[in-house]
DNA sequence: GAAGATTGAATACTCAATCTTC
DNA sequence: GAAGATTGAGTATTCAATCTTC
């Protein structure tokens, strides 16, 4: 229903070739890449004005707040908080500056290092999670219908199953779509 | 539909408050944020990898050349591509040393200043968008139904909307939600 | 030597301050 | 003096290289 054949260009205006995006295709794409550069830089703005932290460093405490022992490891919690290691890595260090966190070598796999929740960071989630929430709800909820909402959870699971799959397309296949 | 009274807790898993998140809401918020966090980066690695460009210069790159004459003023520039205008000063800057973008002072009003896209990055443009389109494509659009597409474009306009008329929720809104 | 994790160098982003033209 | 734009300082992110423990 949606592939009608309208066709209408993602780039140049000219050089329409065999299956570009449809007119669909492309009023999706322009509002999901609108939501990519302008969601995140609102969100951080809230967490970091009413708690100092960024948007990833709030799904890393929050990941730890609701685990067992609020203690997981590292190349766990990166999973968890949708980051690399080493980015992880980097902002648990800064979170350990502020008390927020520790880490501690696994008891039972010496390579590995548990990032425990301090009870400082217990605190300061607890704090930060109503704000963190209503500014979820003013920026993201509350503009959909229960329908939409609905409807954006399963599209933005499918997305993200397929980019844990596969993140990143290959050489081959970017000149040409599979169909 | 979605709010039957089901409560559950974004944040630590104990303080479950009044109007809280509902199943439905937390589950979209949750692909949502795992969204905003891995798609920019797997997308970003294949512009890169093929073009050289970041998502944000390819924004730049790709709303230049639908535009008349190739020429936008700079803080209109800024909204198309999604950006602040400082962001957008320091990228055409970096783009302007690679030959892929010119600046010229508005010839009406001296105070503006017009972005020129090159035939140079004309040329870029055109040889990036199918593998980027491919992508796009691969990473969003094909695990979708096409009702699901349309519906996460709807989606995500209404979400742009709210986020462009009011980009950051206010620090008295932020503990307890309207409602 | 491989898995898990950390570090450092290079790059990019943000915010506030500044500059120019109207 | 205000609108439009740029710059610079501070901070965050990424990638590759390194280190440690198994």
């Amino acid at each position: 229903m949606a592939d009608d054949g309208v066709s209408a260009c993602y780039g140049p205006a000219s050089d329409c070739e065999p299956r570009w995006l449809s007119a669909d295709e492309l009023e999706a794409w322009k509002a999901v890449i609108s939501l990519l550069l302008l969601l995140p830089g609102a969100l951080d703005a809230q967490l970091q004005r009413d708690a100092g932290l960024s948007m990833f460093e709030y799904a890393v405490l929050s990941s730890l707040s609701i685990s067992d022992d609020r203690t997981v490891r590292m190349s766990e919690l990166a999973e968890l908080a949708s980051g690399s290691l080493s980015r992880l890595s980097n902002v648990v260090t800064r979170l350990e500056r502020r008390s927020l966190v520790r880490r501690i070598p696994d008891p039972v796999d010496g390579r590995c290092t548990d990032a425990v929740l301090t009870d400082q960071g217990w605190d300061l989630v607890v704090q930060a999670a109503p704000g963190h929430a209503a500014a979820v709800r003013q920026l993201v909820l509350d503009p959909l219908t229960d329908a939409q909402v609905h409807s954006l959870g399963e599209a933005g699971e499918q997305i993200v199953r397929q980019l844990r799959r596969c993140p990143a397309p290959r050489a081959e296949a970017t000149h040409l779509q599979p169909d």
